[in-house]
DNA sequence: TCAATGTGCTTCGAGTTCGAAGCACTTCCA
DNA sequence: TGGAAGTGCTTCGAACTCGAAGCACATTGA
């Protein structure tokens, strides 16, 4: 079933290639449609929502600012700006954290829990009509599956963010 | 099989949910690899990486503006800032085309050729190292299958670029 | 034929993104 | 205990991205 580890391959299957095109293709158009509905219903950029997500699926609404960049695999520095953005709208507070004085946590607001409610319906009709119309149960299930073992495997494999400050070289 | 067309759901199915996350996550960590790989090798962005790869795709190595910018999904003037780079560092050429004085025609010169070859053996194995080598070939199969679909729904859907200059209002 | 409309590309300005550097706090350990 | 190293976040500058507006050529149709 696997491929060995040892075999450098210098190519891909057909079949490894139509897959990954057709996975790049998915995510870029997909991401474009759940864009604009974002921007059109909610005033949101994709990138705010996930964050905006992320907060409502915390269980108390809060979560530091280095594990919700992590979680959405964005820049530290690219999430104080956009953590500024939304607290300036009121959609979150953001409060030094009682455990640790260096951290941060960014906490929901009732306008912000408000906007999400609105944009949610629209965001799941779009999936369903985008993604989900074309695909069978079965098809479905496998997709979980199959991209559940390759997200493992990238997880695995690189520290993503807190990287070390200076990279010992080998 | 197949969902009817008129029922509206106000939610995803667990596995939905678990299917469309997956997704995400594996769209967003496997497009930082790749990305990292390809600025360390060849000193390209994705976006440039991907105008080159369709380039070596294309039959005679020559694409028009626009269907650079409709096969990866991207802006008209950011196409035509990233080849005014790609012009300048000489990997690609461009020219007004024989047939229409209005279009571009995009060409890749040797170096740009040269370039691609070096980059292209570390982003396959990088492929297999993050994706596939967590997938049987059964998995691949079904995974290229999948996604064709859901690709083909996506396509069907919106028309993205060259939309109309100002938009009916129905 | 020639105005009206459509299409291909670029310029421009505003907003977003990132990594490097820096500051503040915390942990480690001799 | 106290310096060194690690971690959390922000600031800063440079690069990238997009949509709107604009120019040039092409197509349409009266």
């Amino acid at each position: 079933m696997m491929k060995s580890m040892d075999d450098l391959p210098l190519s891909l299957t057909p079949t490894q290639l139509r897959a990954y095109f057709a996975f790049t293709e998915v995510s870029s158009l997909l991401r474009h449609a759940v864009e604009q509905q974002l921007r059109d219903v909610g005033g949101l950029s994709y990138v705010q929502f996930q964050l905006l997500a992320r907060l409502g699926d915390a269980p108390d609404g809060q979560v530091r600012m280095t594990d919700l960049a992590d979680g959405v695999v964005y820049s530290r520095s690219g999430l104080t700006y956009q953590a500024q953005l939304l607290e300036q709208r009121g959609l979150v507070t953001r409060s030094p954290s009682p455990d640790d004085e260096r951290s941060i946590v960014v906490t929901l607001t009732d306008e912000g829990i408000s906007v999400l409610a609105a944009v949610f319906p629209g965001h799941i009709e779009a999936l369903h009509r985008l993604l989900f119309a074309a695909l069978s149960d079965t098809d479905v299930n496998d997709l979980a599956r199959i991209l559940g073992h390759a997200a493992d495997q990238l997880r695995a494999t690189p520290p993503r963010s807190a990287s070390p400050r200076r990279r010992k070289t080998s």
